[in-house]
DNA sequence: GTACGATGCGAAAACGATTGCTAGGCCCCG
DNA sequence: CGGGGCCTAGCAATCGTTTTCGCATCGTAC
């Protein structure tokens, strides 16, 4: 009774191969393959050879190489990870926990992720050389840097952008979020409404403009004048509080992003003013630590590990064969009041 | 003159192999592969060859499987990441920021990555059955764990703990820093002094441990009772305050964590009490938002990204054949004093 | 007794790349 | 004129795995 392997592949020099499983059980390397992969098509084994056959792997501590394997499977289980250009350094976007929450999801399924090296923006969205079973698309805003993929014929999910052929799209409402926030702010009184974009240091995001011209298209619609015509370039925060609030005359503050609504905050404090009695702020991304702050952040609430978890789930069922429910799916963001939001100084 | 690949590889079914290459410019697949990597040894190639092989690759932008030349080439550029437990969903810890900026590093070096399955607790540390030329293992505290790495003859970096017979350690001088902050508080006055320990969102690191007992040695070096004599369990902040400065009598804290640091700030509010005239705080990390809260925070810089690239240069180091320097490189912390520590209360 | 389908398993061909070995020219020297 | 050595370049083995094809063997029906 061998309660330890004979052989420990741990210390020895070569890995385990399918080779040495075969020889310890006394079949060829074919019977292996077929008896560990549980091919049943045109395939049957005595279930006394395939007790031999899997107590010598286990034995062995066999491992397959799943890179090895994407040579000639048609199945790999790898699914490749596609439009990372950067690895954030301080701070986690939206979009990155997204990410986490879908890799987290896709591992515990049991498939396996591999990313590709860093090349020529042109080749961000290409599909890995090797055998993949899906792949996950990040921030892709153009569907024609898709086509790669979507000629490649892998089944794919899109999240956070537009998705082609073979792929589904998975994202966030952007419009409807803005238009609940300065919906939300309308309510309480506010007419002089400021779109403020994220400090340099954050990495700039695609839906942006979204939710840019849904704030210009919003306050149009509701017969008032927007701030800014254009899209405002980045600034420092003391900047914004001294033009947009001081001589500008906004009485509230759309922030693109909860760390530059966190410098905004210090630097009203700095100007004298008070928040929110003299200045609103509703910002984007509500995590830490929007929740922790005195006052604490109105904020818009993205998805973003449901995000993760519906993308994950889309894509895996599309590589089990089910036929997909949708080609795109919007998830809703979801208002947060807190302290930071109040009626304007002066209003009834 | 094709300015345009005859066969677009982007549409087509099949990718490009080097046999494709051989036959569009008349040589053997051998060649083929020995000019593209620039073989010298024992090989030579007419000039007039060589150019007809290098116009035949462009021409079908063939791109090489970084995989598949793993299973016999000696070189692969490939560097498996180890130890990634889990992928952080909100915040990133001080190993998760140098772990980017290593990888940063290493993919500007031109080496690609690949990260394991997550298998069992055990496996964490094993090399991947296919062939890299390096790993990055995180977070390691057992050396013991690094057997199989160390059987295996790759060469390695330990980020953030320890290393065995093939590897290089990079860490931080947890005990140095520590000190430096207790002296801080302690030239300022303070004689109660707590340790404050993440709440349960945060993945508990290993470098705590270091930390905690650097905080009690030092503290009966120089003749004042530790306010907790064995590891603080995770607490809310709103207890934290009221136990420890409110019924406890401590004038400053020593926290593990700036996510814990923001959450006591606005607990510390809710009580009453004013930071930092009736509480000191001390925090590790200093990343956002410690500078830009009121009051921005007292901490203790951990050396991240120096850190990161440090690994990165000190892995390159090795892989390039150059005898190493160090088995163990100690990054030191700095402590950037801000507005969260004044004397205590009461004091001269 | 023979034909036949089903069952159980092995031999060998891929897969795409690298590399050790080999071999034909060609030049130069003796 | 013959032989040795360099320059070029191809043949074929090899890596670990899947997959196609095919060969026994066995039981069963005719």
């Amino acid at each position: 009774m061998p309660n330890r392997p004979e052989v420990n592949p741990a210390v020895g020099e070569r890995a385990v191969t399918l080779r040495d499983v075969a020889d310890r059980s006394g079949v060829a390397v074919s019977t292996v393959s077929r008896v560990l992969n549980n091919q049943t098509e045109g395939f049957s084994v005595r279930s006394e050879t395939r007790e031999r056959v899997l107590d010598a792997a286990k034995a062995l501590n066999y491992r397959p190489d799943p890179i090895l394997r994407s040579m000639r499977a048609k199945r790999t289980n790898l699914i490749a990870i596609l439009g990372i250009s950067d690895f954030g350094t301080s701070v986690l976007g939206s979009t990155e926990q997204a990410l986490n929450a879908m890799m987290n999801s896709l591992l515990e399924k049991g498939y396996q992720l591999c990313t590709l090296p860093r090349s020529l923006k042109e080749d961000l969205y290409q599909p890995p050389r090797w055998r993949v079973d899906g792949a996950v698309v990040i921030d892709c805003l153009e569907s024609g840097r898709l086509a790669p993929l979507d000629a490649s014929g892998i089944p794919y999910v899109s999240l956070n952008g537009v998705a082609g052929r073979n792929g589904v799209s998975v994202a966030v409402d952007d419009e409807s979020g803005t238009r609940e926030a300065l919906h939300h702010l309308m309510v309480l009184g506010h007419r002089r409404i400021a779109f403020v974009m994220p400090d340099e240091h954050i990495k700039p995001h695609p839906s942006i403009q979204a939710r840019f011209s849904a704030y210009r298209s919003a306050l149009q619609q509701w017969g008032i004048n927007p701030l800014s015509a254009e899209l405002p370039s980045p600034a420092r925060a003391i900047d914004v509080i001294s033009e947009q609030v001081v001589r500008g005359g906004a009485t509230a503050l759309l922030v693109y992003h909860h760390v530059m609504t966190v410098k905004l905050l210090r630097a009203a404090r700095v100007a004298g003013l008070s928040v929110p009695h003299d200045v609103s702020m509703v910002c984007f991304n509500d995590t830490f630590p929007a929740a922790d702050l005195v006052p604490s952040l109105t904020a818009m609430a993205l998805p973003s590990e449901e995000m993760g978890r519906t993308a994950a789930r889309l894509l895996a069922e599309r590589l089990e064969g089910r036929r997909h429910t949708a080609d795109e799916v919007l998830l809703s963001e979801k208002l947060v009041i807190r302290e930071s939001t109040a009626p304007p100084r002066g209003d009834a």
